[in-house]
RNA sequence: GGUCUCAUAGCUCAGCUGGAUAGAGCAACAGAUUUCUAAUCUGUCGGUCACAGGUUCGAAUCCUGUUGAGAUCACCA
């Protein structure tokens, strides 16, 4: 829609003599009570016109109308001029941009971005909030790539530290050498319940120890299982053979399992960082740091940074014994990354609780001069939530990713069945579908809602299937390949000489159109729910055409071949648009 | 307490850098299938955009304050 900018600029250059940006321009879309496909919003010229909205708006259309060929006709309403495109305009975007190939394909833009996603630890299996962290990460990789990017998915997985020497101690002193063969558990899972008794014996003993005599802080520390953990740690840290052992068996239990999950959920990575390989990093910058006086050291040897002038803290960056905290681990591991492809920009797909977190790092970064710091972004999430609040391991009230899934997929079967939709699909097919609808069920309900919003997951509701779903969108693209199929559409063979357009045809070219436009939104806001309320406004759309315009009783051929193009071009955009979010759409359900 | 986020229909959410009468879905109610898949469609009902000021020709949107909810402020990650 560039050239109606320019023709405004021109019109307003020559009807007012003043020079005006086409940025400065604001053009948006006619709403459906009006005639019209684009709107111009005149209210802000009228001082230069020193007319009323009305008389600038049709002066500013009549010179439009004269000079712009697409453009067919205008009204102004008030301060609104709302303009028409000659259905000539709209059929050839139809069939030179929206039917090819390459509609949609975004031309490489030379930059590269990276961007971090799940970054699981590995003593627990993922949960809820974990899936909408991966599919999150994921699409805004697809969205980047669809927008032009060079996309490095990363994974940067938590694999060290205390945490994980609670389920290994767990397992080593209650475990009875229990494995996923022998207990049939998944991996993860198997950590996790480990994990879960060390807590529980921990607490135990925190107990006794308050009540004979030790306050509860004491007694968190004096607990021998959290000493023997720690010691554990150290062991671990100074390399002891035994434990490195136990930690590599119990790590390869749960990463067979996250693989499985991963798989379940669509999701993959280009690469992989273990922080078992990067928590000593980041020491080198602390020296770089404190020799560029952005640090200080203070009396008993710790290192600090003074953000007050910012509006934050003093900020600890390592420790008086000169072992890392998080943040040091953090400063290294992004100078890794960078040093490793040299991207122009880096997301991190971490949830909101670490806000402050990322900007005391950034702001770090930049402090001490690294150019690249600029390229860094916190893709914030909000926090899934239950109607009873937090999710709470402790609570037993975490919505397990594993247990979800497969709660989709059976909840898929049976609507399925239900409605008989099935004959003649092999078991194999069935399940294959079964996975797409749950998956995309799931997928649809947690991309929809914009990303930095907190989101509110009501077990006992299960997800919907019908209106504003995945499976609502999948249906109108498994009806369209039906009619496709039935009346033989060939893309290439099809022809028709249509001229004009009826308004809900208009519509749907228009929506259509607008999908390019949509992908650079979402990939400048990194907002997958940008292009999945996109894809539901097009099947919409789409469906309200399906159920006016029957297609194989078209009274004309031509006719027919115009409906048929129309569909095969919203199935098009309804598919790329959904592979966008991760989510498979089916060829029947 | 400091800092940061959020508040739109009974519920879940849209509403682009300020623009026309604030939109969907669910739920409720009334209809639509001799016709391409009814996981569909059409219609009805439902709003003091938390509250109060301000800026503006114009505010759900920007600013200030109030209330409410959440997060964070560890030599945890």
């Amino acid at each position: 829609m560039d050239f109606i900018i320019e023709a405004v600029v021109k019109a307003i250059k020559e009807l007012y003599q003043t020079d005006i940006a086409a940025k400065d321009i604001n053009l948006q879309e006619t709403r459906k009570e009006f005639e019209g496909q684009v709107t111009l919003v005149t209210f802000p010229y009228t001082k230069l016109s020193r007319k009323g909205p009305e008389q600038t708006g049709t002066e500013i259309g009549e010179y439009l109308q004269n000079n712009v060929p697409e453009i067919s006709a205008f009204n102004v309403i008030k301060g609104f001029l709302n303009i028409s495109f000659a259905d000539s305009f709209w059929l050839g975007k139809l069939h030179d941009e929206i039917l090819a190939d390459d509609f949609a394909v975004g031309k490489p833009n030379g930059k590269k971005v990276m961007v971090e996603y799940s970054s699981p630890n590995t003593n627990k299996p993922l949960h809820l909030g974990h899936i909408r962290n991966n599919l999150l990460g994921f699409s805004v990789a697809q969205i980047l790539a669809a927008a032009g990017y060079e996309v490095i998915k990363t994974n940067l997985v938590n694999d060290r530290g205390i945490h994980i020497c609670k389920s290994m101690l767990a397992w080593r002193e209650f475990g009875e050498g229990e494995t996923p063969e022998s207990s049939g558990l998944k991996g993860d899972h198997l950590a996790g319940k480990y994990y879960v008794w060390f807590d529980k014996a921990y607490k135990q003993q925190i107990l006794e120890l308050v009540e004979e005599g030790q306050t509860e802080e004491e007694a968190k520390k004096n607990a021998p299982l959290i000493k023997e953990a720690q010691l554990m740690l150290q062991k671990w840290e100074a390399g002891d053979e035994d434990t490195i052992n136990l930690w590599k068996t119990m790590n390869g239990w749960v990463y067979a399992g996250f693989a499985e999950t991963y798989k379940t959920l669509g999701v993959e990575f280009d690469k992989y960082y273990y922080e078992s390989n990067t928590y000593l990093l980041g020491k080198d910058i602390i020296e770089e740091g404190l020799e560029k006086g952005v640090f200080f050291r203070k009396d008993d040897g710790s290192v600090w940074i003074d953000l007050t002038a910012d509006g934050l803290d003093q900020k600890l960056v390592l420790r008086a014994d000169g072992t890392s905290v998080y943040i040091t681990q953090d400063l290294g591991t992004a100078q890794l990354k960078y040093g490793d492809y040299k991207m122009d920009e880096s997301i991190y797909v971490v949830g909101n609780e670490q806000d402050y977190h990322f900007k005391v790092l950034f702001l770090i970064l930049q402090k001490l001069g690294k150019e690249w710091a600029r390229g860094l972004y916190h893709l914030s999430y909000g926090m899934v939530d239950l109607p009873s609040g937090k999710m709470k391991s402790r609570e037993g009230t975490v919505v397990d990713a594993d247990d979800l899934m497969a709660d989709m997929f059976n909840t898929a079967a049976e609507t399925t069945e239900a409605m008989g939709k099935v004959d003649g699909f092999s078991e194999e097919d069935k399940n294959k579908l079964y996975r797409t609808i749950g998956m995309g069920a799931l997928k649809y309900f947690l991309l929809k809602v914009d990303p930095k919003k907190r989101l509110l997951f009501d077990p006992k509701e299960s997800i919907d299937f019908q209106g504003h779903t995945g499976p609502y969108i999948q249906f109108t693209h498994a009806r369209i390949k039906s009619v496709l199929k039935k009346a033989g559409y060939n893309p290439t063979e099809s022809k028709s000489e249509t001229t004009e357009l009826d308004e809900l045809e208009r519509e749907l070219i228009v929506t259509l159109n607008k999908y390019p436009q949509t992908i650079s939104d979402a990939a400048a806001s990194f907002s997958p729910a940008i292009i999945a309320n996109y894809i539901y406004d097009l099947a919409k759309i789409y469906t309200r055409f399906y159920h006016e315009k029957p297609i194989m009783l078209a009274e004309e051929e031509n006719q027919k071949q115009f409906r048929l193009q129309l569909s095969a071009a919203s199935a098009k955009v309804i598919s790329k648009g959904m592979n966008l979010l991760g989510i498979d759409v089916p060829e029947r359900m």
